[in-house]
DNA sequence: AAATTTTGGTTTATATTGTAAACTTGTTTA
DNA sequence: TAAACAAGTTTACAATATAAACCAAAATTT
């Protein structure tokens, strides 16, 4: 049948937040920004959300003066991404 | 980059919906609940939603006595889906 | 044949979300 | 030193998803 969706990842810009922290090893919040066209705000909600789910972690430090908020992905957020992937794939395939 | 999902399509229950009817020639109602599993009110919501769209028609008659509500994927159903479909797969494939 | 249950839905209400606007704190530049 | 910019956070609002409540007709039970 069709399996439920995870509501964390389900969603458009969370989504889009995972899937560029799954393929590197760290990204800073402007970089997150700038890659996925959100506004600020909405960038730093999704964040929390993520975090609070421990699906990434959050470090928080300076470039230089400015400050900086540097993203990374946990294995549980790695387990909770790939298998969100997996269970859309069965929407995908005419999953009657 | 991230290309925007189609707001209508990116919801569980709809997109479910939309899997079975791009796979078969037509489905009424009750079998749309029975394979979602979800309940009368919701998918009567997310029916009507996609009718506005123009994704589904939805034709009404009697089978025997009782009322049945029969659904079809318009051909604008049948695009939209693929295109959602090609659309969150670059969502998968880590791409930054 | 009257009462009850079931079928096949629709409408309405509520709780949750997503999103942008407004704000904050500090830094750089004119 | 005033204005503009950087890097976020907080708050407020609009849109969504969902279930609960409702409804009419048909079928079943008593």
């Amino acid at each position: 049948m069709f399996p439920k969706l995870d509501p964390l990842l389900h969603s458009e810009l969370r989504l889009a937040v995972m899937s560029i922290l799954a393929g590197v090893d760290e990204a800073d919040f402007t970089y997150l920004k700038a890659q996925t066209g959100a506004t600020s705000g909405n960038l730093s909600v999704q964040i929390d959300k993520l975090t609070g789910a421990g699906y990434i972690t959050v470090e928080k430090g300076f470039k230089g003066k400015m400050p900086r908020t540097t993203c990374r992905i946990t294995p549980l957020g790695q387990k909770a991404f790939s298998e969100y992937v997996e269970a859309l794939k069965t929407y995908f395939t005419s999953g009657v």
